[in-house]
DNA sequence: GGTGAAAAGTATAGGTGCTAAACTTTTTGC
DNA sequence: GCAAAAAGTTTAGCACCTATACTTTTCACC
């Protein structure tokens, strides 16, 4: 069929993302070993990441940040512990409540996290500078558009569930 | 800084569209309950949707195609087995190889899977073909750029790990 | 102010999904 | 003919998550 490079391109798109998802999920799933000795798996590095931008927050606000539970926090929690780079503070105002802070450990690898993102994201925020403003706009039309549709799949989901 | 709005789009699409990423990978890890009466998890479904593309594969092979080992695939092998959904074949012309083939339940989740992507997908084939020639090149180059980031990614990975 | 419910955090068991390594059996290559 | 390679299975072990039971503290209401 000779129109097949025409309404297959929908579908070639589609797999070339879905393949962009799967290689992301991929190598976020690798272990970390920049700015510390000690290797960092990706429950890890979300963790530790999320208590570098919020420094004080508590076990449940970090697990619904997360969107995991507080078992989950705690369990991650005692590993960055073991390896010293996050230390618990007690709250001054609720004796029940937990203060998450990194060590001098934690931010060195906390910000080789970050400075890797900054030399990562570079070739990237410059091919994003470039683009007009109508494809800036259209890209992020796609996303929604995007969005809409996993909020369709999550949705089939829910009611296959019940 | 009145100019935030425009110096930080670019940061605001890529947030955007590593939240799709990781709630695609999120919803992939949801266990599906279509067209047959056993809960199929992820693994399940991607081995289960590779032998009814390729019906009569071997373990080795469908461990390539998966990018996992083939001690992964057996085990998960083992599992459809027991749901009843898969069976092995012996192959005439090599007697340690093996065939794997859906069975009639299997054969009916294969494809709840793919009638499900076929209606699935349809809005989203239907926004695709909506749109204009420039928007689909737009796009191909979009997700070749994100494809050689994602190179860069790893290469990183690689050298810190060696 | 006292009491019961809610909230914060921990610990444990269990389950998915993968790898690595040891193992058996068959096939292949010299 | 025999050693090496290949196909498949099994096991131990790890990462990561949930659900559940549990303790301790705080809060709300009478």
């Amino acid at each position: 069929m000779k129109n097949d490079h025409i309404t297959d391109l929908p579908r070639h798109l589609v797999e070339k993302f879905m393949g962009i998802v799967r290689r992301t999920a991929d190598l976020e799933n690798q272990p970390w070993h920049f700015g510390t000795s000690e290797t960092l798996y990706r429950s890890e590095i979300f963790l530790l990441e999320l208590i570098g931008d919020q420094e004080g927050i508590s076990v449940t606000g970090g697990a619904d940040l997360l969107r995991i539970t507080k078992g989950a926090v705690s369990q991650t929690l005692k590993k960055l512990m073991v390896k010293g780079l996050v230390e618990k503070r007690a709250d001054s105002e609720h004796g029940l409540k937990v203060c998450l802070h990194l060590t001098n450990k934690g931010k060195s690898a906390y910000f080789a996290h970050k400075h890797w993102h900054e030399t990562m994201d570079g070739g990237f925020q410059c091919y994003f500078s470039g683009l007009s403003k109508e494809n800036i706009d259209f890209l992020d039309e796609f996303f929604d558009q995007v969005a809409l549709f996993l909020d369709k799949w999550a949705e089939s989901l829910r009611i296959h569930t019940n």
